[in-house]
DNA sequence: ACCGCGACCGTACATAGTACGATCGGGCTC
DNA sequence: GAGCCCGATCGTACTATGTACGGTCGCGGT
């Protein structure tokens, strides 16, 4: 039979197997809160995604706030660091986007980010690192550089807790759902909400993520003139 | 004795008493959350809060689910309006600021507040409603409108979420966190964040919550362009 | 052969949401 | 006034959750 090695590598089955490590319990949290939502992400049920016992978990994370931590480090860990070699609106505006690619994927992540600060969370830290590198290279003072951190963050992750309600990405069910909640508008008590929904959402084309590179737009556009009244 | 009344009103000794309705089971669960968190919102702690039993609550609130719609637009309910009697962009920035106010001391609120729709939240349609017809009756075009909406509030959301996972709002302490996060940062290993800590965060005056004007008028400004643009 | 250790798991307990049915007190009908 | 009804309240209990505690088991070093 083609199983037993000293170590488990380079053979195994079809899944993952055997040596559980706390990489292992990350990324297989990160995609299980992927699939079910966080709320529903259940030690238990991680356990049968990762083909083990509930118990065998801790002995890898100390408890499921451990695992929550990791996962936002590992979701920090896929976004785009901003590129060294361009001019500073270039490469926040890659981040950005990468940013948004991301947390897209990881619909439950955007209310984590920001509020955690366990020890030990490497990719957050070199993420802020670059960022804040990124303007003070281009001349950003520390006072400037703090006011454009916040905008842009605060813009990306509204923006993606805004994106991550939707109930799909495409605009073809999000039909179904506007026009049922056009029943719980009594049509004229609503007028304008009525009028926009009609008008706008309801149309062909609409998707609101087309909403994320004129507010990303705006934003930049909005920094530049500031570092511009820097000098 | 000074109890018993055909309707228990007017008398009732220190705290809100006997005629347990939805309204004080939402209003006594946003007190509650405001306090606690809403991760430790739990109905046995609501019960205990009310004066009541655990399962007196269900015979008001369908279920927990329920009281988190409710409370939702509890929060809807606070903010004000646009001032009809203003331009936009002062109507705007009116309600901004109390949306701000409000997030700020709801801090559970923000994640919540996109991911309801269902029926009966009252103040959640008649709030987009104003916001909405505030942006039209200054002229601008439906698609603007959904562009302005989605940045406004992209930011104002983002900005509650950072904003309510500072430890707290006054800066003194706020050097502590900071102080023992510089520990983690191996000095050198995150060079621009440590200059950014230590050199504005760190500083005396420094306050986060000031971030919030700044980025508000930048994306009012570059709305105001937009607008501009449109004619 | 033995021992020790680390990965794994079985069991159990406190706490969560909430279904189900009992109670209870006050206002209606006759 | 007697009886009835009904809605508000509650007691009990079931299921699911995080996780403490101790047992098992196989492998590497002496």
């Amino acid at each position: 039979m083609a199983t037993s090695n000293t170590t488990p590598a380079g053979d195994r089955a079809e899944a993952t197997r055997r040596p559980l490590t706390h990489e292992r319990v990350i990324t297989g949290a990160v995609a299980l809160a992927d699939e079910i939502g966080i709320d529903a992400l259940t030690i238990r049920r991680l356990a049968d995604a990762l083909d083990v016992k509930p118990m065998t978990i801790y002995h890898h994370v100390a408890n499921k706030d451990a695992i929550i931590d990791g996962m936002v480090d590992h979701v920090f860990a896929e976004i785009d660091l901003p590129p060294t070699d361009l001019g500073w609106r270039d490469a926040i505006q890659v981040r950005s986007r990468s940013m948004r690619r991301v947390l897209a994927r990881h619909p439950w992540a955007s209310p984590l980010m920001e509020s955690r600060n366990a020890p030990g969370m490497t990719a957050t830290l070199r993420h802020h690192d670059a960022v804040v590198g990124c303007f003070r290279r281009a001349g950003f003072s520390l006072e400037l550089t703090g006011h454009a951190y916040a905008v842009v963050d605060a813009f990306l992750y509204g923006f993606a807790l805004q994106e991550a309600t939707l109930p799909a990405t495409g605009g073809a069910e999000l039909g179904e759902i506007a026009a049922a909640m056009a029943e719980y508008m009594p049509a004229d008590q609503y007028p304008h909400l009525t009028e926009f929904t009609v008008g706008r959402v309801l149309q062909p084309g609409y998707d609101f993520g087309n909403e994320f590179e004129f507010g990303l737009g705006l934003v930049l556009d909005g920094l530049e003139r500031a570092a511009d009244a820097e000098h």
